[in-house]
DNA sequence: TAAACATATGAACAATTATTCATATGTTAG
DNA sequence: CTAACATATGAATAATTGTTCATATGTTTA
């Protein structure tokens, strides 16, 4: 004899459940957020975004900041761009890349104060 | 005859690059804040931690709110335990889970603001 | 116009990941 | 002690992801 085991028969526990539903987001707005923390989520991304917070670089600086291959940093950039992190400009045979946003450094500065706490 | 398609022989850009590379952090701490950003880079996560924001809970009130499986609930507690954003007690038969850090939240907040004003 | 340069992009592949299923562990009630 | 409960965990699997390789696109220079 089989019972599922779930303990939605406490009374206590459904009530503090039925609380906390009301506050909780929308599934597309957990997606979107968690989207924008994937792009914050592989380190190759994140030095292209640090180094981006200094200044506008062209993606050769990138690929020699880096030590990685074009294709990488042209990949992970084309992901940010679509994810709207970053923006980009021409300029003759460069294109230039800058951040889209000034949220994204915050963002990154509340993650960095955390691994730096912790040692 | 081939050419390697890197422009680190432009004067202006390596020396952009020099003035960058100091600035950055190590490699270490890279792939520390990746990893840490990879935990709120999961809608269900987000469930989890918007929900202990609220209150500590026991994993039966998670899988409530959540209307999933108690083993893709637990899996992922454990994951988040393992990199300590969370922490639990032990009463009784429930084990109830709590956020290990007052940052996680700020890390939360700067990402949902950043969604939240795309609109 | 042709060659060189800077960057982008598609396909392929290995590595990682979130969930499910089955089962194990630990706790309490009877 | 045994059954029921609450939670954890290992194995399997499908989906996603980061990099590489090869090649395409767009710009400038000669």
């Amino acid at each position: 004899m089989k019972k599922i085991p779930v303990c939605e028969n406490h009374e206590i526990h459904k009530n503090v459940v039925d609380e906390l539903r009301p506050q909780m987001l929308s599934q597309e707005e957990y997606n979107d957020l968690s989207n924008l923390f994937k792009m914050f989520s592989d380190p190759t991304r994140l030095k292209i975004l640090s180094a981006l917070f200094q200044k506008e670089l062209c993606v050769c600086d990138l690929v020699a900041l880096l030590h990685m291959t074009q294709s990488a940093v042209s990949h992970q950039l084309s992901v940010l761009r679509q994810n709207r992190i970053i923006r980009y400009r021409r300029s003759g045979k460069n294109i230039y890349y800058a951040l889209d946003d000034e949220h994204i450094q915050h963002i990154y500065n509340a993650g960095l104060a955390h691994i730096l706490e912790e040692l």
